[in-house]
DNA sequence: GTCTATAATTAGATAGAC
DNA sequence: GTCTATCTAATTATAGAC
């Protein structure tokens, strides 16, 4: 194996990585809004406010991108999720569960294009599918079914199997803010705001963990 | 405003029917999949066994053979669900409701377009939206935020705000099918087996209804 | 009703100037 | 690095034969 190059002194241009990342968020918003096929380079470019063929310059393919762009909003997930764990050493069990939780209500609010790729994906399922479950899922799966059989092993949750439960969970929480244009006409109830998604946090963590219920 | 026509004794031919089922049909698989951009009219065409114009001749534009397999969706749905609320006159509340559950969280499985449909549209939020809303999402949401209420008054569910616990309900129950391809990858289990559907909904109406946790 | 042929548009990727 | 110009392929919808 080669040793790695020393740093060259202005290899790139100052504005390349900021242009790179500028069309990463940009792909990472209309993958998710559009889908792969269904997103354009021409308006990924646009959005990024680069032209169309700067984005083959700094991306082999389209498909690069679009692991670039997964990569990103992965990264982003796992960052809030440790970032908030590392402040609960020494909190219990439960309370640590039901403070992780309400992070990846929040999470899901902030950044409704995690579950929505991963929705577009899963309708085709292709190699793109393949990468995406071996790269990202997989981690985020086993770490969460490991905090939920506790939780189960406990008494804290109804003995349910894990991978129920873990789609229950994955179902419950980001839902209503993905389907945010509907709850908006159906409910007047707007998921961007603040105290609804604190509302559907507390709503996730009630109905998991049970709270009184009125006696009829 | 003019009267009807009398139906005509062999207006069309005897093909016709069922030749605009079968694009509806492949419409229907096509347009959940891949979103009304990017499904093709000539791959709607090819799956339904007919030549690309033939859609054109059928439905006037693309939008118009998406409205028409949207109704179909929603009338299976609904005769699912009526059909089911007509075999429980008399049976208590609880006990509807969660029969009720049951049998969404089967038509989830079996027919992943509803929820598929749904999140694409909102993708875009554009003026399918508001048509889908009105015409077929708000009269389900009336029903199932009665249900709901009902249940929170007599204490069967938590003290929630309607809203939530419609949001809950509806990712909770249909996620893992949608998620299909990342579930049999992630956990083993494949989500189209008749006792992986049974044991989600187990597990969707222990959640909400509460079921015996172990002691620690 | 259903077909073949095609018009008009738009996509991703490449060539080459600067 | 970033641009303009362009190639090839694939899209919806229409024209017109049968």
């Amino acid at each position: 194996m080669a040793q790695a190059a020393p740093p060259k002194a202005r290899a790139t241009r100052p504005s390349a990585n900021a242009t790179r990342e500028r069309i990463v968020v940009a792909a990472l918003d209309l993958f998710s809004e559009l889908s792969f096929d269904g997103a354009t380079t021409r308006e990924i470019a646009a959005r990024a406010e680069v032209t169309q063929p700067l984005v083959n310059y700094h991306f082999s393919s389209k498909e690069e991108l679009w692991f670039a762009a997964v990569d990103r909003i992965f990264a982003q997930l796992n960052d809030a999720l440790t970032g908030r764990a590392e402040g609960l050493r020494g909190v219990d069990e439960l309370t640590t569960a039901k403070l992780l939780i309400r992070e990846f209500v929040y999470f899901c609010a902030a950044h409704p294009q995690l579950h929505r790729i991963i929705t577009q994906e899963c309708k085709t399922d292709g190699p793109r599918m393949d990468w995406l479950v071996e790269h990202h899922v997989r981690p985020v799966y086993e770490q969460t079914a490991a905090m939920l059989d506790g939780l189960v092993a406990a008494g804290h949750l109804p003995r349910v199997p894990t991978a129920h439960l873990y789609y229950i969970l994955t179902g419950a929480a980001p839902t209503m803010f993905v389907l945010g244009p509907e709850c908006r006409r159906l409910t007047g109830l707007d998921p961007r705001a603040p105290e609804v998604i604190e509302a559907h946090a507390d709503a996730v963590i009630s109905l998991l963990f049970g709270a009184e219920r009125t006696e009829p």
